[in-house]
DNA sequence: CCTGGCCTTGACGCCCACGTCAAGGATTAC
DNA sequence: GTAATCCTTGACGTGGGCGTCAAGGCCAGG
């Protein structure tokens, strides 16, 4: 199939392909007229990276995913490398998490504190006012 | 003070400041040689901007603190507009929190299935074994 | 033959909060 | 006088993953 296919297939677009050709990502076969060909194995690599993407995972980390499909196994993380991107992302997720979640807690607790000193008047949350 | 003691002050740079006044942020006023001047006020409107940056908030989002400060008020969020930033943000982050546990929780498992697939054998977690 | 729809490469734009460099003026210390 | 250290404006660079032209080639339908 060619490259427009492929995108809308994927639900993306002929650009993204492109680039990812450009990173080495996903090479392309071509044919007489010099465009591009692609085949079933190429929309598995493209899922793999569309997917990780979704995770939020950098193009780069999904290199080690696509390289273990592209020799010969059946996942793209059936392969130590991936395994390796998986923990490693699994710790900055989790240190992102407490970050936010600590943000969130000082956020909270600012407002809590701007809303009882407003001209307005503290409004109490729940009825302990008696 | 000089754009320079003011940058220090506050654990930043002078680019930084520059920018900030570029945005409308932070003006200065000027000496006769064309210098830039700030007093003990802009050092707080500053520091209210660098405690929101820390935060993750858009520059564009520290402006109703700073207009609040500004406008005469002891504290950037003492104001409406302050709070509906927060409660904003709030939002956004208890957003970004859930969609980064979801990511978290698929990754976590596809990590313990490739694992568990591994040519090396499962590896138990616990003993479990007996 | 012509139109329309695919494809090609190349290159600039975007976002955001600055970093960094360049060329030069002001002030202070010695 | 001159060196060091501040300051000024202007302008380009950064990162990531593309979007969006621009100019043109290739091919099918009518």
């Amino acid at each position: 199939m060619r490259i427009g296919e492929l995108a809308a297939r994927a639900g993306t677009t002929t650009r993204t392909l492109r680039y990812y050709e450009s990173r080495g990502l996903l090479p392309a076969r071509r044919t007489g007229n010099g465009y591009r060909t692609y085949d079933e194995d190429d929309v598995r690599l493209l899922e793999q990276i569309r997917t990780l993407q979704d995770f939020g995972f950098d193009l780069e980390e999904t290199r080690p995913f696509v390289e273990c499909l592209r020799s010969g196994h059946p996942e793209g993380d059936s392969c130590p490398a991936s395994l390796a991107v998986y923990r490693r992302k699994l710790t900055e997720l989790d240190a992102l998490i407490s970050e936010l979640n600590a943000v969130r807690a000082q956020v909270g607790a600012q407002l809590t504190r701007a809303e009882a000193a407003l001209p307005g008047g503290p409004e109490p949350r729940c009825e302990l006012t008696g």
